[in-house]
DNA sequence: ATTTTTATTTGATCGAGGTCAAACCACCTT
DNA sequence: AAGGTGGTTTGACCTCGATCAAATAAAAAT
């Protein structure tokens, strides 16, 4: 892990984000000017459940798991952030105590910001405030969305939903390219890679094709119904 | 339903709560100035997923369930608030609709506080802000924990932690008597009734005892490796 | 291009838990 | 005491998805 300044690039990322987008330039700068970017390889682990966290990231680039560990070693995928994301904001408000494990899925850069900063920040100025609640309203809905799908949903309508997701209204031929890799896919979505496997196969007489990771979607419609 | 104001009770179980027990004073009644209290009985619907939605209830007693429906109806509890409990708050970040339904359990006596009202104190208020962050962390902390739970977790091994999470510390001997039916807890711990039922069962070899709605713990180290 | 490594798919098996039906039980009412 | 009524338990069966092992495919390294 190497400690770096920001660069036009990451300010750019950080400006077309959806937190940072919203807030008035001087919170933004007041947040930026101290903020600390580091970058990690693939499988880097950032932080363990329940250890001391006194700072919330951001994704400049790459991608991050947040899991919880079971006593037999398993893992469970709580959330995955690609560029853009804010996360950790929640130990904030937990005694700064991580409640989850988080670890890169591939090369990655975040940029660090100091919650202590963040949260007099967000006491002073109603916009930080207004936006970390909007923040953390949007990562309970992610959560509460998994948790209702995964036990109302079987694996390939899961799936389903997942592509639909990334299909935009009113079209019904569509295809896009996964963002990472299947296995990531499976995880986020509460599956083994197996499981995964033959969802899409099962979801191939409903129009959808897969060649490597890119999606073609055939039949809005029979998708929506399966 | 009927409508009616605050009594003493309430007012008590109100200043009482999580939510409302760090406000200052001057928010508090300011919330409370012009709070609608209502009746209703049990298995009222209180609003659907997707509806409009401008105000946040808090619990004043009985039992509210908040939960998805599939397409084929069938139902996915997300939560359920005891008294004590405030809910509905992330319509208020979300276009003021609903991301759920919600009904009551049993019969419930609850307060609406508009969420207008609310969320512009809140950006006068930094304490009203905090605790609203809080409450958003803690509804989105119960959602993952349920998430993990789930994914991680065989239907004994989830009762035995609901179990252990009612029985305080460094006690090897208790027992308590369930807040509600068997019924709902099946629906919070993602179950059918059957299968808590058994589950129960598989416990009784590790020292659980169950009579009614009275659990009995003999053994928490058993429990704990369970 | 060829080898090595890593990701994905497929096959076979198994177990957890859902569903349906029936029995049981507790608490009410009469 | 007899009869309801609704929650809970038990039994039987079956489906979904996890797991393990092996085959393939794709990517990375040489």
């Amino acid at each position: 892990m190497k400690t770096l300044r920001l660069n036009s690039n990451d300010r750019a990322v950080l400006l077309g984000s959806c937190f940072f987008g919203k807030l008035p330039m001087a919170a933004t700068n007041a947040i930026l000017d101290d903020v600390v970017v580091s970058t990690h390889e693939e499988h880097d682990i950032l932080f363990g459940q329940g250890e001391p966290l006194d700072h919330v990231f951001f994704v400049l680039s790459g991608l991050v798991r947040l899991y919880r560990l079971g006593k037999d070693g398993r893992e469970a995928d709580i959330a995955v952030f690609p560029r853009g994301e804010l996360f950790g904001e929640s130990a904030m408000f937990l005694g700064n105590r991580a409640t989850a494990n988080a670890q890169t899925i591939e090369t990655t850069m975040l940029a660090r910001i100091d919650s202590r900063k963040l949260r007099k920040l967000a006491e002073q100025t109603p916009e930080v405030a207004d936006a970390l609640m909007q923040l953390l309203c949007r990562h309970a809905q992610m959560a509460e969305d998994c948790l209702a799908e995964d036990r109302l949903l079987t694996a390939p309508q899961r799936v389903a939903s997942y592509i639909l997701g990334n299909c935009p209204d009113g079209i019904t031929n569509f295809s896009f390219r996964l963002p990472f890799q299947k296995n990531v896919l499976a995880g986020k979505l509460g599956l083994a890679p197996e499981a995964l496997s033959r969802a899409f196969s099962a979801l191939r007489r409903s129009g959808v094709t897969v060649k490597g990771r890119v999606i073609e979607i055939h039949d809005r419609q029979a998708l929506e119904r399966f």
